[in-house]
Order: C-alpha cells, then sequence, then structure tokens
DNA sequence: TATGAAGCTTGACGTTGCGTCAAGGTCAAG
DNA sequence: CTTGACCTTGACGCAACGTCAAGCTTCATA
C-alpha cells in the first residue's frame, strides 16, 4: 500500500461514464449534498475520486430500487437502516403496484362498457327505427329516405368530424346513465341540461332541420318501449327517467 | 332551435363538492382549457351549469383511470378516440406494472443479501472456515463446537445487543471499504485502529476469548483468498488492504 | 346599516429528479 | 490563434394540483 495517498481523480464526466449516469445528475447531487466532489480545481472543475466513486455507485443501486433522494441520503449518513428503509419502501411499492392493478380492471371494463355503448349507439342512429312500433310516424316526419339521408351526412363529413360526432354520442349516452344512476329530477338543470344535448343530437344529425314536439317526445316514449334503450339506459327506470326529461324538455322549448 | 335554456347554475364550491373535488382543480382545469365556467360574473366569479359538472364528472372518471390531462382533452373534443386512448393507456399501466413487479423483486432480494450479508458477517465468524484451508486449524484454536457455542452466545444477548453488535459489523465493514478506497496506507494509524478494532470484534464474538497472531494472519489470508470477502470489502485490492493492514497489527500486537 | 364570517379572485411558489437549453470560461491540439 | 471538446453557473420545464398570501364580494346578523 502507498504511504502518500496519490489517489487518481476523474473529471465529472469520466464519473459519471463510469457509473452509468450524467454529469447533470452529479451537479444535482452535489446541490442536495448527496456526493460532494472530492476536490474543486481552481477553475470550478469538479474532481473525484474512488471513494465517491463507490459512493455513487451505492447511490445508484439505491435509486434503482426505487428509493428517494433523501432516503438515500439519511442510509448513507447512518441515520437510516438500509434494511429498515427497504422494507419500508417495499410496503409502499406493493402497494402501488396493488392501486396499479385496480386501475388496470377498471381501465378494461371501461373499454369494454365503451365499445358496446359505441356500437349500440351507432345502431341507434341508422337502423334503430326498423325495430319500433314508431317507425311510420318517423318515416313521415323524417321522409322514407331517413336512413339514405343519414347516410349522405354521415359520409359527407370528415374522419374528425365523425370521430367528434362518435365521441359525442357517447357521452350523451355515458351522461345520461351517470345522471339516471344519480337520482336526479327530471325537471333539474342537469337533466334539461341533458334533454337540450339530445334535442341538438337529433337535429345535427338532419341537417339542423327543426324535431318536432310529437316527434321529440315520442322519441321519448319508444325510449320506454324498446328494451333495447332500456338496457343501454340504464334499466327501465333509465329509460322512464331520459322519456320524462325529454318531455319535461319538450313542454317548456318546443310547442 | 332551442330557446334560452334558462340554466340553474353552481357556485365553484357546490360543483367541486358536488364531484368530489376541489376548486383549485376546477381553476386548474380552466387554466389548462380543459373545463370552462359556463358563465362568469361582473365580480370575477365563476359559474357552473350542469352540463359542465356532467363533463366534470367525465374528466374526473377518466382521470381515475390514470389518463393524463392532455389526454382527456383530446378525448373530450373528440380528437381521439376514447376507446383507443384508453388502449393505449392500458398497455402503460401493464407496463408500468411489471416494471413495479421486477422493482419488487429487486428490492426483496436485496432486503435478502443485505440480511444474510449480516448474517455472514455472523456466519464468517463461526462457520465460514468450513470452506477454507484453514479449517482444521480454526477447528483446533476454536473448538469443533465452535459454531454451536457463537449460536449460544448470539442467543444469550438481548434484542438492543443484538442490533448493537450487528450496527458495529456493519459499520466496521463500511470503514474498512472507506479505508481501502481512500488509499490509506496499512500502517496508518487509521488502518491499525481498524485492525484494533476487527480484533476486539472477532474476540467480543467469543466471549472474549483470546485470539492468536495465526489466526488473526490467517484470517487476513483467507480474506484475500476468498471471493466473497473481496466482494464484501470493495474489489480485491480491498481485501489485500485489510489482509496487510492486519498483519502490520498482528506483528505489533500479538506476540 | 355596519360588521364579521364565508367565499371568491388572482398570483406565485413548492413538489421529484433531473433534462435541456443558454451564455460563456478552460484546455489541449493543430 | 483557432477549433472543438469539456467545464461552469443559472434557470425553465415537467404533472397536477396543494398551499399560502393579499385583497375583493356577498351574505347573514345585530
Amino acid at each position: 500500500m502507498s504511504m502518500t495517498p496519490e489517489v487518481t481523480t476523474y473529471s465529472i464526466q469520466d464519473v459519471a461514464k463510469a457509473a452509468g449516469t450524467t454529469s447533470r445528475t452529479l451537479r444535482h447531487y452535489q446541490d442536495i449534498g448527496l456526493l460532494m466532489p472530492s476536490r474543486t480545481g481552481h477553475n470550478g472543475y469538479r474532481y473525484y475520486d474512488g471513494q465517491a466513486l463507490l459512493r455513487l455507485q451505492r447511490i445508484l443501486l439505491l435509486r434503482q430500487l426505487g428509493l428517494g433522494l433523501p432516503e438515500i441520503t439519511k442510509v448513507l449518513e447512518g441515520t437510516r437502516d438500509t434494511t429498515a428503509a427497504l422494507r419500508r419502501h417495499l410496503e409502499l411499492l406493493m402497494q402501488e403496484r396493488d392501486r396499479l392493478e385496480l386501475q388496470i380492471a377498471s381501465v378494461k371494463t371501461t373499454i369494454d362498457k365503451t365499445e358496446r355503448g359505441e356500437q349500440l349507439m351507432a345502431k341507434e342512429m341508422f337502423d334503430g327505427f326498423d325495430h319500433t312500433q314508431y317507425k311510420e310516424e318517423v318515416e313521415e316526419r323524417w321522409g322514407k329516405d331517413a336512413y339514405a339521408k343519414g347516410d349522405r351526412w354521415w359520409r359527407g363529413m370528415s374522419d374528425a368530424e365523425r370521430a367528434s360526432w362518435k365521441e359525442q354520442s357517447k357521452q350523451l349516452l355515458a351522461d345520461w346513465v351517470a345522471a339516471g344512476q344519480s337520482g336526479l329530477a327530471a325537471e333539474s338543470a342537469e337533466a334539461q341540461a341533458l334533454a337540450q344535448r339530445q334535442y341538438d343530437w337529433l337535429a345535427s344529425a338532419n341537417d339542423g332541420q327543426e324535431v318536432s314536439f310529437d316527434y321529440f317526445t315520442g322519441l321519448g316514449d319508444m325510449y320506454v318501449a324498446d328494451p333495447r334503450f332500456g338496457t343501454n339506459y340504464g334499466g327501465e327506470q333509465g329509460a322512464t327517467f331520459v322519456r320524462d326529461a325529454m318531455k319535461v324538455y319538450a313542454d317548456g322549448h318546443l310547442k
């Protein structure tokens, strides 16, 4: 062993490369007092020796395990026991993992529900009327070529417009369901706002053609009569809620 | 189309409470253009209607699923398809979960290794010699029942004593490593102080039984020979440093 | 009507661990 | 002397708000 500790020192880049990190990180560690350079040149350059490199490696190891820098500081200065810190950290990690699992499950079911909702909305727009008792009336008011018109309208839109419209439809359905579930009254502002959106939605799908009182309320009745709508709108009482809200809206605005 | 929809409006607090969030969040959403108040009073007060409330609920739902606010913005304005966004997000979530699983495993094994490292220190004292060329000599000096004795000694301590001893062991190891890295000479006062502590440590683990010159120096040779020690003491040159220091100490103090 | 308690507003900083310019000094080589 | 590589010190940015701070407004009482 050498008497004079003629220690070899390394530039900041050398250390960074050797440890697989960046010079910015080393400066940061100095800023927070986690790892000081062993020497600073007259020009301000930072120089590190083997001891610092070793400490850095331990820092990076702990950081790779997910520990925070303040915690690492305490561990390295001996204030906190390593295994105790790791065990405590392990708890957090597992907790976080559990939270993620739940979130993943939620996202999966949401995707599922959204997809089914989307399909149903599309059907309702274009061929839903084929199966209802209001077919004749609807055809009378909207024309026998309602579907064809709707199709042209659909094709006339840009991709962005189509995406926007689909999204609106989905939102509308979701919002109706949410409103129905929350037990709102048909006369409530929220429900009426939804009815307004429903009106606009219908009108927009027909080139802004006016929607009559009769058609709007009739549509509401159809929602209750047709089990498909009950299913989509959260059960029979959901459809009832929608119909009632639409009726209130029609009474106040169309007539 | 619609006549003026006289909608009931709510204050910022009302909406926040209704949706289970805070007014600060609502202001933030306005700042980033995610949710604007439906009306702003002459006094600057924000007022929201049912439509805004529903939009907020959708926002919070998506956020609960982990989507970022920019992504939510795109989804709500129809720029991005909901299911596509959710699917993409799901990928990230599962990726993140996998990362967490790996980290959890790493932390677990690290805890394990650290603990066994401590045990190894203890075991090295008592049965580590089974794997070395010094086995016979050690058994001769320490007795064939060295491990059993050590075990009794260990069990005879209180929890506090055990903790203290473990801490001392770790500290000793850390100090050896630091000294080795800093390029100290084996003859230096620091190194000799460490050798002294090493001696005391060995003796303390054997009921104060005397440690011989041969055993002490032999142990030092073993440190160099056994790669496990090299690893613990900061590489081969670390072990060499420890051995040299122990030799110097033995020459001066043990016969 | 005066007043105090709520409730509202607009800043602006803090959080975590650096990445990423920006502007400029230092050093070895050609 | 110039070039290019490497170094320095700021300082902003990120994600999604939490948390004061200072100063209005509104509402319910006394």
